[in-house]
RNA sequence: GCUUAUGUAGCUCAGGGGUAGAGCACAUCCUUGGUAAGGAUGAGGUCGCGGGUUCAAUUCCCGCCAUAAGCUCCA
């Protein structure tokens, strides 16, 4: 992600805001005092990012954020001195010259090379002109711009430090990047900080553990959610919100098991060209026997499995292919196209270890999948329709704060199957689908999936990091390498398009993304528990359990707090598990046969009869009210 | 997977080479109170797991597991 944020500095530099100017000054003084304080730090780049700027250096000593109050009062010196930040125009030799003797990104000549900064200007294309930065002792090799002085970056803080591979390539060595903030003023900068805090009350792995939605298990497994009755509510709220949809839409919901052979993954192409992010194969029982009793080691066993002379198992990582076996078990006609089916399919992928975390990122998930498989016309017709699913299903829950991607194929990249011409195809028609459904979308290359392009929904997390949501994909390779076919009207074989769509993209992570959304609090519709029952005190504990009975009855998810709290005390903790009704019953409600209402936002709502509070909040769920 | 942190009661956290503490939550009892915390008593811990150093390790060292941020990756 920190690539892309790069990428667009790069290609915005000169257009950058006084903001990130600020910043992209800030990260210099940040330099200044790193290099005084180790000179032998060797920086690479240094560029403003969304909220603040970074420094990537390379040093003997480990930064850590401890060294930060250190570091920081060094910055102070720098600020204080209030040098000029002063432009030098250079020949290429000049700065060759200042690289080679280390007075680049430092405050003295060295004995070594300025290398990052050496092979930066080995990159500088020729024709383009070469600026040194100067704030006082500290030279750089930066196109700018810069703000006037030193002293503008007055309030700036460090975050954190972690590691970073030298322009986001792995074989390159790691190098140390300090994160920092900066504002034009404190005032500002504390804004900011308080933002951050809020936040992360937000979290949902905060939230997902206070409002018993999920936990996870040590035992069980990294990145293996385990949904807890609450959150089972939800999961079931949406999915049923969802089927809904499906119904009157024309889909199929079909069932397929979670595991397939291993030949149904190498004619997707998963198996073996995918096999480091998925879960390890299981041979047959008779194949290990027979290789336990010949004595014979684990890379026999592997190589069978990847040439496919022992036959083994996978759990899928996605369902096209069993939702391809279920198309490709009747003959079709073009009479019976489009044919959509849909699965509440759970998938298993081997994610990286650090790459897992909270719901947003997770080894075992449910894809609310869908796969149609329809005629060349269709397509743009289905894509369509695909779309406005999605919308409408964002719509109801009120996330409109999100971004579509056109996720191509990176052109450069070996990994994809299918013709060329294919791929043409498919990416025009998403094209043309989202120009008509008249939204900007983002082409980004190289997100495409390795069997076509897609349209994605893409929402912020409350960290700031972008997450795939809704996806809609077209494909015209898994029909061929399945060899799949209807018969058109001319009474001959045809190939069929296939549009993968899911509007959630998976149960667990849009999950996690709605509570941080809701910040915890669902609407009603969504709500584990909806109304909580707070008698005055334990002598109308009955008449609550009536009030009980009669919104369970007419479908609602209520509860009693028959303990012997006060109502304040009931009433707080009922607002901390986020229900959104709470009926206070004591003798005045009883005596006037009504219910005193208060909503957790919305507080005091009046009096009204039980009968109108049933029907007003049966209206409100059956309504998906927000 | 990599870098850097972190891991003490259900939760939030304090502590520290001599086998542990607070608040909240929980249990029991008292209280029956009108819109965000009534009171008392009590129970609860192999200090993430496994090794090592030591008379003694939760504390120091090593390995592993998990979590977090970032990087890389995400069909």
């Amino acid at each position: 992600m920190a690539e892309k944020t790069d990428r667009k500095t790069l290609e915005e530099r000169h257009g950058m805001s006084d903001l990130e100017r600020l910043r992209h000054s800030c990260a210099h003084v940040l330099a200044t005092a790193i290099a005084r304080i180790w000179p032998d730090a060797q920086f690479a780049a240094g560029p403003p990012v969304e909220g603040g700027f970074y420094y990537d250096v390379d040093l003997k000593h480990r930064i850590s954020t401890e060294d930060f109050e250190r570091i920081e009062a060094e910055m102070k010196k720098v600020v204080k001195e209030n040098a000029t930040f002063v432009k030098v125009v250079v020949t290429r030799e000049e700065a060759m010259a200042m690289a080679k003797s280390g007075r680049l990104a430092s405050v003295a000549e060295r004995k070594v090379e300025s290398v990052f900064k050496l092979d930066l200007l080995n990159e500088i294309p020729e024709g383009e002109e070469i600026s040194i930065y100067q704030n006082g002792d500290f030279w750089d090799l930066c196109a700018g711009p810069h703000v006037g002085r030193t002293g503008n970056c007055k309030a700036y803080k460090l975050m954190s430090v972690a590691s970073a591979f030298y322009k986001g390539d792995k074989s390159n060595p790691q190098l140390q990047r300090v994160y920092g903030t900066c504002f034009p003023n404190k005032t500002q900068l504390n804004e900011h900080l308080e933002r951050l805090e809020e936040a992360k009350k937000r979290d949902h792995r905060k939230l997902g553990r206070e409002l018993g939605l999920f936990t996870f298990s040590e035992v069980v497994g990294q990145g293996l959610p385990l949904w807890k009755p609450k959150g089972g509510i939800v999961r079931r709220e949406l999915q049923d919100f969802i089927t809904e949809e499906l119904d009157s839409q024309g889909y199929y919901q079909v069932f397929t098991p979670h595991i397939g052979k291993l030949d149904l993954y190498r004619t997707s192409g998963h198996f073996p060209y995918y096999e480091e992010s998925q879960f390890p194969p299981m041979a047959e029982r008779d194949a290990w026997e027979g290789l336990a009793d010949e004595g014979a080691d684990c890379g026999r066993l592997l190589n069978g499995l990847r040439t496919g002379a022992i036959e083994g198992f996978m759990l899928k990582p996605m369902n096209c292919p069993h939702h391809i076996q279920i198309f490709a078990s009747d003959h079709r006609s073009y009479r019976d196209l489009p044919v959509r089916l849909a699965e509440f399919g759970t998938v298993y992928r081997w994610e990286q270890s650090g790459e897992l975390g909270g719901l947003t990122r997770v080894r075992s998930f449910t894809q609310d999948d869908a796969h149609l498989f329809c005629t060349p016309e269709q397509v743009a017709d289905e894509i369509q329709g695909c779309l406005g699913l999605v919308k409408k299903v964002l719509g109801t829950l009120g996330m409109e704060d999100y971004t579509v991607r056109l996720s191509l194929r990176d052109l450069e990249s070996d990994k994809y199957v299918g013709s060329p011409e294919n791929w043409e195809k498919a990416e025009d028609a998403l094209r043309e689908a989202v120009k008509k459904m008249g939204v900007d979308a983002i082409e980004e290359p190289g997100e495409a999936a390795f069997y076509g392009p897609k349209i994605d929904f893409v929402v912020k997390d409350v960290i700031g990091r972008d997450w795939q949501l809704g996806t809609v994909q077209v494909d015209y390779n898994l029909p061929e390498r399945f060899d799949l076919s209807y018969v058109g009207s001319d009474n001959k074989p045809h190939r069929p398009v296939m549009i993968h769509r899911a509007p959630f993209g998976s149960l667990e992570r849009f999950t996690g993304l709605l509570i941080e959304h809701f910040a915890g609090k669902f609407p009603t519709w969504l709500a584990p528990e909806q109304v909580r029952v707070l008698p005055i005190s334990q002598q109308f504990n009955e008449a609550g359990q009536k009030a009980v009975e009669a919104l369970a009855e007419a479908g609602v998810r209520v509860r009693m707090d028959g303990t012997g709290d006060k109502v304040g005390a009931k009433i707080r903790l009922a607002r901390l598990d986020r229900v959104p009704y709470m009926l206070v019953l004591g003798a005045r409600e009883v005596e006037n046969n009504e219910v005193s209402v208060r909503h957790r936002d919305r507080e005091d709502l009046g009096t009204q009869s039980l009968d109108d509070f049933v029907s007003n909040i049966r209206e409100e769920i059956s309504k998906r009210s927000l």
